[in-house]
DNA sequence: TTGAAAGCGCTACCAA
DNA sequence: TTGGTAGCGCTTTCAA
């Protein structure tokens, strides 16, 4: 900018109206400024911007599991179409699951002074946020709530859409429902469970000795899952599916059979329709996830005070035809021996 | 900092020195500094230190199409693994393939003084940048090399991909193979339709009068170019689909239909394996782009000087089901009626 | 081992 | 309409 100034024979503090869009500066004066600044290549430094303003950096940082799982790119993006037109940037990290690593990013986006974080929080407490929540920086926990820490909230319906979905199983006859999911300590997949839980009680099941296989964290694993449960002597003739990698599990253990059981899966995506059958899933605007995270971050960025806010995203189940199958037309699975026994 | 350094009755510098880990500080000061530190909760200024040291942002920036896009995703994934250790955080952001957005977004990233960028360009001059490349800002080019501009670039095998691939689906006797596309105007689009064309060439096929549909954006409108090739007077036996969203359009369109015609499609996805029939592919390791092109900008940012460099990432054709159909199996589609005419 | 002072690039404030 | 000066929070340099 000094440099500016001295091409363009004028003084600093011109410089920096011409740059900031000032309106008190003479057009002649300011033709000259912008011309000495695109000979010489300037660019203003935020930086010095944001120091001297006492200014956050116009950016958000967003913590999630993995940015390249679709669930948590699609969050990704309503984020960035929500603050796009405040000029706000997206700084994106995965956690992948690892509190360390989630604390390290989060705690890099603090030194930043990014102006606000959004989180989808792994497992363990979040109380050393406190003391930046307390400086002003605004967080929003998204998909999961924060443990030992007061602040806004987007969660899912997981207690009613998976309830919903199990319902609907329930409602083509099934009396012997299998619910895979992941680690019962991530708060989704026991919201979730509970729902399944919840549904087989009512419809009169007893969900204590219902075929439940957990701790699934890929497709791998869970299509190993659904293919032991479809192993047992009392075999289920309906599968739900706690969200989109253990419905890819389940559809890989499918690929192999010759009648696949009823299917219902948390998570709605992109091929579903496409597949045979196409598939019934619990769906929800994942984008509008984002939005409304970003909505309640930039109500605090804007000085929005007041106790902690939830918001819960709708879920509804939509039919495609693997969650309509009914019991009756399931075969009993052939009791195929286990391969170590074969 | 001065806060600190009041709270722990030591200078402004020690306190410096105790943030940076400098050794030269007394072990009973140390502690002093860090019980006043965490007292305040004090978090140092990462704007302060960067105007400071005449250093830049500890990011780097990535501009593509679409954050959401599984391919784009999985490219920023590779980024951030590779850098991860480096204590780089990735900012990310979508063009939509509107020239004006990306260069506001680039803008952006340059006036925060990222490391260093790595861009998927949309078509038109990216000339605008020269100037920071001049000033140091290390920018490497993904997908798509830079039109009017010298930069390290990381591409596919577009050509030689989807050339195999053709070849592929000729070699089941196909002779009259379709190929639907974004814009020729995108690299890609165009590169892949030459490789197109040589392969039927090679193979004594006219290319010319080829059946070609182009300037397909999304699924929905790939799915009616391919309905229309399909109801051509003498369709295509075999389909060749530019990228995923074709191919998710092309599979659409196929579920409509009694037998499908072969299909191979560039850029492999999670759920390929698992359709009806499983859908042959031209592969290559997405998250790999992201890593290379992480390392080239590293390189830069390192001080390495020298002339652009270009890195080609290889591409395989991965065999599941659907481009091994014979051109002899494929029904000639019932010659169905356009609906307006219907 | 510790501290004082200067200055990074910019803008707020006051003066002309 | 313009310019000077101070100072944002930190690190660098030099001195004690």
């Amino acid at each position: 900018m000094r440099d500016v100034a001295l091409e363009a024979k004028v003084s600093l503090k011109t410089v920096s109206r011409v740059v900031n869009g000032e309106s008190s500066v003479a057009p002649v004066t300011t033709k000259q400024v912008q011309k000495a600044i695109s000979r010489l290549g300037y660019l203003r430094n935020e930086h010095a911007r944001a120091l001297r303003q006492q200014r956050v950096l116009q950016m958000l940082g967003l913590v999630t599991e993995d940015v390249s799982n679709p669930f948590y790119s699609a969050i990704a993006r309503g984020v960035e179409e929500e603050v796009r037109d405040r000029g706000l940037l997206v700084v994106a990290g995965s956690s992948d699951e690892d509190p360390a690593r989630e604390r390290a990013l989060l705690e890099m986006l603090c030194e930043q002074r990014v102006a606000g974080l959004l989180v989808v929080p792994t497992r363990g407490d979040h109380g050393f946020l406190a003391p930046e929540i307390g400086h002003g920086t605004a967080v929003v926990f998204v998909d999961r709530p924060p443990d030992n820490l007061g602040a806004d909230t987007v969660l899912l319906d997981n207690f009613g859409g998976a309830r919903s979905g199990v319902e609907h199983l329930l409602s083509y006859g099934h009396r012997r429902v299998g619910f895979v999911g992941d680690l019962p300590d991530i708060y989704t997949t026991a919201e979730r469970l509970r729902g399944y839980e919840v549904a087989l009680a009512d419809a009169g099941i007893d969900a204590g000795h219902a075929p439940v296989r957990l701790g699934c964290h890929d497709s791998r694993s869970a299509a190993a899952a659904v293919r032991e449960l479809l192993e047992l002597p009392d075999p289920p003739t309906a599968l739900f599916a706690c969200n989109n990698r253990i419905t890819f599990g389940a559809l890989q253990c499918f690929g192999a059979m010759s009648r696949p059981v009823a299917l219902v899966g948390f998570d709605d995506f992109e091929l579903a329709p496409l597949l045979s059958p196409p598939v019934t899933v619990v769906s929800y605007d994942q984008a509008e996830v984002g939005r409304r995270a970003a909505r309640l971050v930039c109500d605090r960025i804007d000085g929005m005070n007041g106790p902690p806010r939830k918001s819960v995203i709708p879920t509804t189940v939509v039919a495609r035809g693997s969650g309509e199958l009914k019991a009756r037309q399931v075969a009993a699975p052939r009791r195929r021996p286990a391969r170590t026994r074969g």
